[in-house]
This record gives structure tokens, sequence and C-alpha cells, in this order.
DNA sequence: AATTCGGGGAT
DNA sequence: ATCCCAGAATT
């Protein structure tokens, strides 16, 4: 890694002519820093930027969202996915409100205490609201420095998180470091891709151990646990669907069994049963008798 | 260390 | 059809 200076100039000459612009780019108001992360996670973000400028018009600051029921948080959330994030979003802004005054804590300790907010989520708050020099490991960025410093053969061979965050620290330029972080992300989504890197256009091919590697490539297939589910789809999707039902009013199971199969038996019925149960241990329902409903 | 949690875009 | 995505929490 004697070619570090290199790769930032190369990295943050790209970034300042060819940064993707988003809203969330501009700002620094750390609810808002915070929200853009926590909508990313594991989520692309060009299906990102339309929730959140949604999401900022309902619940512009923290206390907004604080005296919002769930049942609110959840709706402008779906479609998204893992709506557990919302509740978790949710609960933090009423700690916030409840224990720091409305206004979110600026070292990444005290961030990570919060529900919704990880190693990640905990630096990119602190590099991107308070421009504190700190690192940022994401998928990407792990990627890049799995592919760069080292001679990798195939899609999924990358350094373990901790030492990509390990490397994240020693590699960290001693100016811009905002610029720097945003640029791997950037570089990783637009030329260092999972699947078929475009090498050839990448700013950093030059520096990289893996872009003449000829079997770069190469195919991997990596066992796949198979999900618990039910006629083959995953239960995780029938928790997505049931919800998007609800979001219509309450039901009964036998209602939501009829919108889900049309026709029925013991199998469906104990199934959705099983899977309300859940997610009524989630807080994304809750039962009234016998009509069940979005989370209030 | 493995699993679970959504939904849609990319290949 | 399968892989993948600005991860976090739970087991």
């Amino acid at each position: 890694m004697n070619n570090v200076k290199s790769i930032h100039a190369a990295a943050l000459s790209w970034y300042a002519a060819n940064a993707r612009a988003f809203p969330w780019r501009r700002e620094r108001d750390p609810y808002r820093i915070l929200l853009s992360e926590m909508m990313s996670q594991q989520t692309q973000i060009s299906r990102v930027i339309a929730y959140y400028k949604r999401w900022l018009r309902l619940f512009p600051t923290l206390s907004d969202l604080a005296l919002a029921s769930k049942g609110d948080v959840l709706r402008e959330w779906s479609g998204l996915g893992y709506n557990s994030r919302a509740l978790r979003l949710h609960a933090l802004a009423k700690t916030v409100v409840a224990e720091y005054d409305g206004k979110l804590p600026r070292t990444v300790a005290a961030l990570e205490e919060l529900p919704g907010i990880g190693r990640y989520t905990a630096h990119a708050v602190v590099c991107c609201a308070y421009r504190k020099a700190v690192p940022v490991v994401d998928v990407n960025i792990r990627r890049i420095f799995s592919r760069t410093f080292f001679d990798v053969h195939a899609a999924d061979e990358m350094q373990s998180d901790r030492d990509a965050w390990t490397i994240a620290a020693r590699v960290l330029p001693n100016t811009k470091v905002f610029q720097w972080n945003q640029s791997l992300m950037d570089i990783g989504a637009l030329f260092c891709t999972a699947r078929s890197p475009k090498c050839g256009l990448c700013p950093l091919s030059k520096f990289c151990m893996s872009a003449a590697s000829p079997s770069f490539l190469l195919p991997v297939k990596k066992k796949r646990s198979s999900e618990p589910g039910f006629n083959g789809i995953p239960r995780r999707l029938y928790r997505g669907r049931i919800l998007k039902l609800l979001h219509a009013g309450p039901m009964s199971e036998d209602d939501i069994a009829q919108r889900l199969w049309s026709k029925f038996g013991d199998g469906e019925t104990e199934w959705l049963r099983h899977v309300l149960g859940q997610m009524e241990k989630s807080s994304l329902i809750a039962r009234r008798g016998k009509k069940i409903s979005v989370a209030a």
C-alpha cells in the first residue's frame, strides 16, 4: 500500500468532477444524514431518493417523527423493505427527544447505542454530518479495498469486514475525508461493481492489484442457505405482503389468507398464524379481538 | 459465526 | 432465475 497517495489523488480528482448528486450530500443536519443512511441500508440508492424527500416533508425533524404513530411511519416506509428499520428509527426519535433534547449525539460510541445504528451508520453520520475524520466501510468500500490491495480472482473474494475496517483506518487521508469516503462509494457503485466491474473506466484501475487478473470475472457459486418459506416463497416476503395488505385497514386472519391465496387450507392457515405471531412479536402488527392491524 | 429481515434493479 | 444492494440485530 505504498501508492496510497496516488490513490487519494485519483479518487479525489475523479470525485471533484463526477460526484453523484444526492440531496443529502449537501446537508449537514444529522437527522437528514441519518435518515439517508438508514434508508440506504441494504437498499440501492436509486430507490431511496424519492422516499427520502417524501419522508422529510412529513417528518421534518426528529421531534416530528417522535410524535408520529407507528402506523404512519410504517406506511411511509412501505415499499422500501426491511420494515423494522422504520420502527427502529421511530424508537430512536423518541429516545433522542427524551434523553438528548432532540439532538443526535456527536460520537460514534453514543450513536451506536441507538436502535438501528451500527458501526457503519455511526461512522457515516460522524463523517457526513460532523465532518470528522473517521473511516467508513460499506460493501462498496470493502470490495474496493479487497480488489485494490489484493489479487482477487472471484466476485465474492473479499477481505473480512474486520480487516476492511483496519485497512480503511490505515489509508485514511489527512484531508478531505468526507470526499474520500464518498468517492469510494461512488466508484464502488459505478465501476468496481460486484458482478461485472468496469475496470477499463475505473479511475483506480492503474493502482489496482486485481484489475489485471485474467480470471477476475470468474463466476462463483456460493452455497446460499435456503430461507424458510411456504410454497417456495420466503417468509419475509409474506411478511411484506401482509403488512402491505394491512395498510388498507384492519382485517381478520381469514381475510388475509383469502387475499394471499384465494383458496387456502389447513397448511396455509397454520403458516399464516406462524407468520402473524412473529410479526406481532416484531411490533409490526397488533391484534384487537379477531381483527389484525398495522401496529399503532 | 450464521441467520433473519424486503423489495426491486441488474445481469 | 439468480445475484445484489451506503447493514443491523438476533441467535
